[in-house]
RNA sequence: GGAGCCAUAGCUCAGCUGGAUAGAGCACUGGUCUACGGAACCAGGGGUCGGAGGUUCGAAUCCUCCUGGCUCCGCCA
């Protein structure tokens, strides 16, 4: 077993512990090692014994016995015990502690070794309309995605992020007879701001509600807009051109980027063929004029999707395509470039389309691993969505959310009176206010709607972005106050001997755990959670122990301590996508 | 008509591949400290985990039913 490989220590002891198992009782059985939930117990509890007594028709304390006996014979364990029904608590031994710490010290990713298998995955996440402003309906998709991508490129993965933007479909028809009819010429065109973009679209949707002929316009603008028409095809370019920049501006904001931009338009000329195939397979047939899967015909369909009656639609009766094509020419397309795993972050309440639409690709034979990382609404303090839209009617946009959040950080900077030179409040307030928008996000299981509250979020104390922002940024003050390279340090051993420097290492120790864990099901509030844990700890430590007052190997080990502190909290937070400052 | 999700402390949320006395933040109460950044630390009160059954040595977690919220499903994405 390598060295860095240990740094997983929740799975290093799980193979001690089904080792021991098959040694001391000749079977093999999972041995469901879990951090313990209380320190009385020990660091990690060994469950496994009790379900295998049962098994064996034995009693659960017999068996557990000389299971204990051999792994407390390991040097990475002090204490084997057997407790309660039959538990095995293991309590992890201190020169062990201090060596693993040590290492991942040496150890540029500190401590957190690849994944065993390298993969290459495409992420989908953001993606907005060509022709609307971003709204907040959009945070959640940018944000959970973004980190996704760092997390499992930190796995050691090929991440390709990928912006699926809507550019394609009826809205442009719509589009481009709503600027003609509005007296638009070339220069016009132009000139265009997403704004005035986003009004055209809404007059013309409107009027084609009640103007039909207005409506068959649209029709026929589209129509030569898909059939490649000189005129259009550049009108439609200007769109898409004008939106970009807008969309540029956001995610330099937050500090998001993608790998890839193809759009619905780049699938376009795929999807008659997606639809031939599946018609050809067999795998759908037209009905009422649509081409249509249905999962009750078929032989070994997911049961809950043979129970549905309604049919997975992938060529209307009027000929034109569905998202569910393009999404499968999309799946068809990643497929011919060798990608392994698709990864889409989108909303929940698309989940029912996504277990469909990985039930074709299966049926077409598509070996690829394809997720639906869900999530939940963005409730407003009323405990309702959050709305696109304020009273007047005006759009809600994203933008403006970020504008919000800066400036009460600002004001709260302020009030507070911090550290901060006024040549980079602005920097800090932007660091400290999209840093809390997203840590928000993040902080939140994926799959619960969550309640968007400015007063809270922006607060500098408690489980929020700030108050890890002002956690790491203290690391680096303890550092410069000491005059002590935080890169030099490369201790071989620490001593550590008080209770809170103890439970801090232990805590540390969980990181490599924590990101894998993370990062596999794709749930980063357990990082976030193990950064407020590390960050707590750090408190409790730092007020027990003094850093820079001590002397010799205390202050060695301290200052090991508190150095690894810092750069768990820089990394986490880096891999969420949050800017860490040097004062605040 | 079919499918799915949610209900945990006053508030916001963890915990849900079953494990030992259900955790955190905020709020509240009390305490510490002439402070290596007090945006601190320590301690405390507060929950029949929506209800009723069932499976199990063991259920917030699995199964069934009920109540109350929500979402999706034939021609938007």
């Amino acid at each position: 077993m390598n060295r860095a490989l240990t740094m997983r220590i929740e799975r290093t002891l799980d193979g001690l512990a089904v080792a021991a198992i098959q040694d001391a009782l000749g079977v093999q059985a999972p041995a469901l090692l879990r951090p313990t939930t209380d320190a009385r117990h020990g660091d990690y509890q060994m469950n496994g014994v009790m379900p295998l007594a049962k098994q064996l028709g034995r009693a659960p304390r017999e068996l557990a016995g000389p299971v204990a006996e051999r792994l407390a014979a390991h040097p990475a364990i002090a204490k084997a015990e057997v407790a309660g029904p039959g538990f095995v608590n293991l309590t992890l031994a201190d020169a062990w502690i201090a060596e693993r710490l040590c290492a991942s010290l040496a150890d540029p990713r500190d401590g957190v070794p690849e994944a065993d298998a390298r993969q290459r995955i495409v992420v989908d996440y953001s993606s907005p309309n060509i022709a609307k402003q971003m709204h907040v309906g959009h945070l959640r998709s940018t944000i959970l995605g973004h980190a996704l991508v760092q997390l499992l490129r930190f796995q050691g993965h090929e991440v390709i992020g990928d912006n699926h933007v809507g550019d394609w479909g009826t809205q442009y028809g719509l589009l481009i007879a709503g600027l003609r009819a509005d007296g638009g010429d070339d220069a016009r065109a132009a000139a265009l701001t997403l704004p005035e973009l986003e009004g055209i679209y809404k007059q013309a949707s409107a009027r084609a509600e009640h103007d039909e002929a207005f409506a068959a316009d649209a029709r026929r603008e589209l129509a030569k807009l898909q059939s490649g028409d000189a005129a259009n095809r550049a009108l439609w370019e200007r769109f898409v051109a004008v939106t970009r920049i807008e969309l540029d501006k956001v995610y330099a904001r937050l500090g998001v980027t993608f790998d890839w931009w193809k759009g619905e338009s780049f699938y376009d000329p795929m999807l008659p063929g997606v639809v031939d195939t599946l018609l050809a397979r067999g795998i759908a047939r037209e009905d009422q004029g649509a081409v249509c899967v249905f999962f009750g015909e078929w032989d070994g369909a997911p049961p809950k999707l043979a129970k549905q009656t309604t049919p997975f639609i992938v060529r209307k009766k009027d000929g034109a395509f569905l998202y569910s094509t393009s999404d499968l020419a999309t799946i068809e397309h990643r497929a011919s470039l060798g990608i392994d795993r698709g990864v889409y972050v989108v909303d929940s309440r698309q989940a029912q389309h996504f277990e469909q639409l990985f039930a074709v690709a299966a049926k077409l034979g598509h070996r690829m691993q394809l997720e639906h990382v869900g999530f939940g609404t963005v409730l407003g303090k009323d405990g309702k969505p959050l709305k696109t839209r304020d009273a007047s009617g005006k759009v809600l946009t994203l933008a403006s959310l970020l504008d919000e959040a800066e400036a009460r950080a600002e004001a709260e900077i302020r009030r507070e009176g911090l550290d901060v030179p006024e040549s980079e409040l602005t920097e800090v307030a932007r660091a400290v206010g999209i840093g809390a928008v997203k840590y928000a996000d993040l902080r939140q299981n994926r799959l619960s709607d969550y309640q968007f509250d400015f007063d809270k979020l922006i607060e500098f104390k408690g489980n929020a972005g700030p108050y890890m922002q002002y956690a790491a940024a203290r690391v680096g003050s303890i550092f410069r106050k000491g005059e002590v390279d935080e890169a030099g340090l490369a201790p071989t051993a620490l001593t550590l001997t008080e209770p809170a420097e103890l439970a801090l290492a232990r805590q540390l120790l969980r990181f490599a755990d924590v990101l894998h864990a993370a990062a596999d099901t794709a749930q980063p509030h357990l990082l976030t959670d193990h950064l407020y844990a590390v960050a707590r700890e750090f408190s409790s430590f730092y007020e027990a122990c003094p850093v820079l007052k001590a002397e010799g190997d205390v202050r060695q080990a301290r200052l090991a301590l508190t150095a690894l502190v810092g750069r768990q909290l820089r990394r986490g937070l880096s891999l969420l996508g949050i800017d860490a400052v040097e004062r605040m």
